[in-house]
DNA sequence: AGTTCTATAATCGTATACGATCCTAAGTAA
DNA sequence: TTACTTAGGATCGTATACGATTATAGAACT
């Protein structure tokens, strides 16, 4: 009866909140023999928020989601922790933990410090770029440019767009500023990427990243740098705008 | 017979590994009103962490733990989940909890890091900087260099020259920035004091603190950022310069 | 003596249970 | 009808208990 130790079920994230068997736990019975069940728990939240199947303000229950990953609270409440430490989700007492929604004026602040902290990865690694390096970033970039086409592109773009500036910045060999820079980007990706809604910007972001890569090739730090840190502040410039629009219609 | 809920008993940093009396436990039965346990629990250990005395490497049994501090072993997960998302202490699976040493690189990285983060809110406040601020910000560079010259100075150093360059970034109004800061101070705190065990380095810290301090009644920003940047990339240089002394003598 | 195997003990992760606190809605009075 | 009181239910945080896994020390063998 009892779920073995780190082999619970996992759940897919769609929550759904029919009444109507509300005892029979809905999950996927994938038994995947990696992780404990809070890892789990907390991965499928973390992806689910980002996301955006989980909203904003959306009270999470501890006994709900308990009863849906068919697990105890206890795990479910250490993932909440971790999610809580990751800045994703605040625990109201007695309401159930939230997704922590970023305001206008934190989507600014993230973006200024993801610039700064950008811009800087990207000189470090043409400091010390080599073949493979280059390499991967080209890989990257082709598969954002062919990736992001297709109607359901959007579901990936965040992905791929990742692992485009991401390849940049692995070069740096930097492994404290790259973890700092995913965690921005996780908690920045779900509002930062509305800005390619935006008709013809798809064919603008593949531009920029062009640039981007020819500076790459050429190993100019400077020039990378500045354009790093304009492609982030005008993305999230344009991500805000299309925010505000779907708010205020 | 069960401990109040929210209202466990907290014991001081010494967590003496006395076998006898091992099923009494020590604690200081201080029972604050604030928080619940595992938030107790977490600032408790976090402080013994920051200012050494757990040192790296040393286990940390979760029973162990509960026992010392009165409580179960659940809220004892929850502080130690909270402290490895902080980037304190890391899980060894059967194995306890051991607090995680920063490599030399680690520091580097993290005072690079540190450089450009703290230079840009510096740089920010003064931009709208008021009269209270610049208030605020005299008041801790005098706190600093009246309370780090006794004896027993160095205890207070860290949390000194923290509020002292933290009224300037506090003046930024940028709440995630600040917090992004602050977090890398609580990690880098316990290396990057060592410096001023050097000789002379009180006063040379003091001068370095008086020229910030005159950037700041300036209101310039830029020689306030190239003050602030070099400022921790050399304490950074000596701290490492010290630890390397210690360890080989 | 050194190495391999095994059995014990300890630790971890999680399930279940329960008291304390808080939100909520029914009921009463004005 | 509206505002206030109160009883009920729900949620949270934590204590206790237990199976699974692993480190470790002792025994057996070469």
């Amino acid at each position: 009866m009892a779920v073995r130790a780190g082999h619970a079920k996992r759940i897919a994230p769609q929550l759904t909140d029919d009444p109507m068997r509300a005892a029979e736990p809905k999950f996927t019975p994938v038994d995947t023999k990696s992780g404990s069940a809070s890892l789990e728990i907390a991965d499928a939240l973390r992806r689910a928020i980002t996301d955006g199947i989980l909203t904003d303000g959306q009270p999470m229950r501890q006994s709900e989601l308990a009863r849906n990953f068919g697990v105890s609270t206890i795990p479910v409440r250490e993932a909440l922790k971790q999610l809580e430490a990751e800045g994703l989700i605040a625990f109201l007492p007695h309401r159930g933990a939230v997704v922590t929604g970023l305001s206008e004026a934190d989507i600014l602040e993230y973006s200024d410090i993801r610039a700064s902290l950008e811009s800087m990865a990207a000189g470090l690694a043409m400091t010390s770029l080599t073949r493979v390096d280059l390499a991967r970033i080209e890989d990257a970039y082709e598969a954002f440019v062919s990736g992001t086409g297709g109607a359901q592109g959007m579901e990936q773009s965040g992905r791929l767009n990742w692992e485009f500036h991401g390849a940049i910045y692995a070069a740096a060999q930097r492994p404290r500023l790259y973890g700092m820079i995913h965690d921005l980007h996780s908690r920045l990706d779900r509002y930062i990427r509305a800005h390619l809604e935006l008709p013809g910007r798809k064919a603008a972001t593949d531009a920029e990243h062009f640039q981007i890569l020819q500076a790459c090739r050429a190993r100019d730090g400077e020039e990378l740098g500045r354009l790093t840190k304009q492609h982030i502040l005008e993305a999230a410039s344009l991500s805000l705008d299309v925010i505000r629009e779907r708010t205020t219609p």
